[in-house]
DNA sequence: CGGTCGGTTGAAGCGCATCAATCCAAGTGG
DNA sequence: CCACTTGGATTGATGCGCTTCAACCGACCG
């Protein structure tokens, strides 16, 4: 996805008093109420956008008016970096959230004045890049119940850690959500679903708290080459 | 696609000497033949690449052995840019071709050297990473015969322009490519185009040689919004 | 001439979409 | 407090699209 993860510099703190983290740490925390739209397709592209908390997604309407999901922001995960003159996606809340804006103007001056900054976020953006591929190839080549699978592993490596027994996933998104953002029906994620747990991989909770009972089998669901059975 | 077409400069002449077209220009040309490999999966990422002549496709070996095929490059077309450590992608000359290397560290310094190069740069970036959420929407929410008439429409555009009525594409690719390209098997593409073929949409010179009859037809199958019939 | 490889066409089966019904939890109003 | 409503989640039945397996065709080559 594009979303790109919030910048790390701890191991190497920067010379510069100003990073892209303290800038947007410098802006005030607007408030998304769930359902509402951050910014909208088509919009000109003059901020770049940080969730502070709460979950939104990116989409798009296609031409045939299908919604495709681009992908979930959670916080510390921007968006707005890659568009060029006007917004591609809009930008939504699945929960309740938090988010601060940065005119891109600013983080364009950031970026000039601070020379180390810049390999980071070249860095950040073809990891961005990375992982936009990665995520194209295996969701244009797995089967559903592949996809399903691979989203759990994907929403429990990134809130949670590496899939282990016992270990919660929380998806705030409603179904619908999950399957335009897998190209698939909320039907047969729902049929995914309920599979894994009849096969005792998963059990839930409730539908938007799923439990990893047998994370080897998951892996192995996901299509992940080392997974043990 | 993360393959990244040839700047051109030509608009606003860089101030410095150095460019990437003059840097990728002084290196000499390499051939590679039909079949063979430019740059392989894993391999230490030292250099990034631009096809002189001829065409590549980028390609990976997907965990349960399918090869998936990441795009196609022609003339101009870069490879390697968004490596980080290893190539995720090998390069097959899909024709006999011609490509130029230029080591990481030289690109690095004539962006570093030239401050006028760097927007530039970043908006190729940016701009690959639209075109690939472009295609990998796309290819996920269509079906099988939209995915064929929108590859034919993107060979068209890529080397021959808009699509218009007795314009000739050319596709170098077995059909093989094309289905591991698209996500579909070789017999899925070959019915599309026969199906195209028996619609008058196009009609078949031979397996690599399409002419386009009804470009509005055409542009129409691939989703286009505007299509008129 | 036989052999191989890529392309095309045909027949059968499976997977997912579609349509429809049901279930469940959370509101909402009497 | 309970009847009613509402939206999301789930399950079931049916149809279509694509895959799979198989055969055939044509070009190229030894």
């Amino acid at each position: 996805m594009y979303a790109l993860k919030s910048p790390r510099f701890g191991a190497t703190p920067p010379r510069h008093a100003w990073t892209i983290e303290s800038l947007f740490a410098s802006r005030p925390v607007e408030p998304v109420g769930a359902g509402c739209a951050a910014i909208w397709e088509g919009d000109p592209a003059t901020e770049v956008l940080q969730v502070a908390s709460g979950m939104l997604r990116a989409q798009r309407i296609l031409f045939d008016g299908r919604r495709a999901v681009v992908g979930f922001l959670g916080p510390g995960d921007m968006i707005g970096l890659c568009s060029a003159e006007t917004h591609l996606h809009s930008a939504e809340a699945v929960t309740d959230a938090g988010i601060r804006r940065v005119p891109r103007r600013m983080l364009r001056a950031v970026l000039e004045r601070s020379p180390d900054l810049r390999p980071a976020a070249f860095a950040q953006l073809r990891d961005a890049v990375c992982a936009a591929q990665e995520q194209f190839l295996v969701l244009l080549h797995q089967s559903a119940d592949e996809r399903v699978a691979n989203f759990l592993v994907a929403m429990a490596r990134r809130y949670a850690g590496e899939p282990a027994r016992g270990m919660e996933i929380l998806l705030p998104m409603p179904r619908a959500d999950i399957a335009d953002y897998l190209g698939v029906t909320v039907e047969t994620v729902c049929r995914s679903m309920t599979k894994l747990r009849a096969q005792g991989v998963i059990s839930l909770l409730g539908p938007a708290h799923v439990v990893i009972e047998r994370p080897g089998r998951l892996l192995a669901r996901a299509g992940e080459p080392s997974a043990v059975a």
